[in-house]
DNA sequence: GGGCATGATTACGG
DNA sequence: CCGTAATCATGCCC
């Protein structure tokens, strides 16, 4: 009997602590601990891999896909946890059933606690280096949802179809001057994210409004050819929204002549003639007028 | 797989 | 810091 308690003795320590704190074991062990994946259960989970992702990177604005990379964390820690008492309790199971059969051929040869200790040890490195496996083996699933996730560096995902839509819609309804304030970036911002809400979770930030505006307007000027399709697109778009937003203020829209040119957008510091308000009414008046939609562009996408 | 679209990053200027 | 321009790396469609 003496002897089942030394061997779970050993088994409740075994794992943890070999004599010599094996370096690699403690580095597996300490970030298994800093990824949230060990230690206590929800919510120091999610305070874990929160300061995990933001010491990954950008701090608050790596919350990108915090909600998918948590989800898979999770999963990956309820595996782990799972498979360490698996092996926990195969270990404890396999050692007694040792015991017993040493005890039984005590009957038949002397056999010394020497021996016995031997044997349990030689048990309990087996499946302490099996645990190190699994621990391995789980920092290495954790450093490729990591690096698939949340890493600084590069990870592209295509914004959603409404998100695209918003942040085109205004564009091309700025298009004379396309640089929106930190308020307006704000406000398309949250306006992408709610109406991404639904989907993968995938949050839109500011800075991601302005890395999009930039490209936006760089791709834009480069070849205002092949934008044209989509800027007719849109300001229709924007027309039929305004006309239904002013459908009343239509009367007073004889004040402004159609005739006032207007170049693509200009470069920052300039003026911009045509307002936005301004460029709906042309708009609206041609519709009116002209009865469909699209308004006239020029070969280099000028608006009338 | 090639090729284009696209989001992110980098280098540089005000 | 905000912008542009170039570039990188990935997504996506053929």
């Amino acid at each position: 009997v003496s002897v089942l308690c030394v061997a779970t003795g050993l088994s409740i320590r075994g794992s943890q602590e070999e004599d010599p704190p094996d370096p690699q074991l403690m580095r597996l062990d300490n970030m298994l601990l800093a990824e949230g994946v060990a230690g206590p259960e929800k919510g120091g989970g999610s305070a874990a891999s929160a300061a995990a992702a933001a010491a990954a990177g950008g701090a608050a604005d790596s919350s990108i896909e915090h909600s998918d990379y948590r989800a898979k964390l999770t999963q990956i820690r309820q595996i782990y946890h799972t498979e360490l008492e698996k092996y926990e309790q195969a270990c404890n199971e396999f050692t007694t059933h040792v015991m017993n059969l040493l005890r039984e051929q005590s009957r038949t040869r002397p056999i010394s606690p020497k021996e016995i200790e031997r044997m349990v040890g030689i048990i309990h490195r087996k499946f302490s280096s099996i645990q190190m496996q699994l621990k391995q083996s789980t920092c290495e699933a954790v450093m490729i949802l990591r690096s698939r996730f949340l890493d600084a560096r590069r990870k592209r995902r295509n914004f959603s179809k409404q998100a695209t839509e918003i942040l085109n819609e205004y564009f091309y309804s700025h298009l004379s001057n396309p640089y929106p304030s930190e308020e307006a970036k704000e406000e398309l911002a949250k306006k992408c994210s709610i109406t991404v809400s639904q989907g993968v979770g995938s949050t839109i930030t500011v800075s991601q409004v302005s890395n999009w505006f930039g490209n936006k307007r760089i791709r834009y000027k480069k070849n205002i050819g092949k934008f044209q399709e989509e800027a007719n697109l849109y300001a229709a778009k924007t027309a039929v929204n305004a006309a239904h937003a002013v459908a009343a203020a239509v009367q007073n829209s004889q004040a402004n002549s159609p005739t006032t040119p207007n170049s693509g957008f200009q470069m920052k510091d300039e003026e911009f003639q045509l307002d936005s308000a301004e460029s709906k009414n042309t708009l609206l008046t041609n519709m009116f007028t002209g009865g469909y939609p699209a308004p006239c562009y020029q070969s280099d996408g000028r608006i009338q």
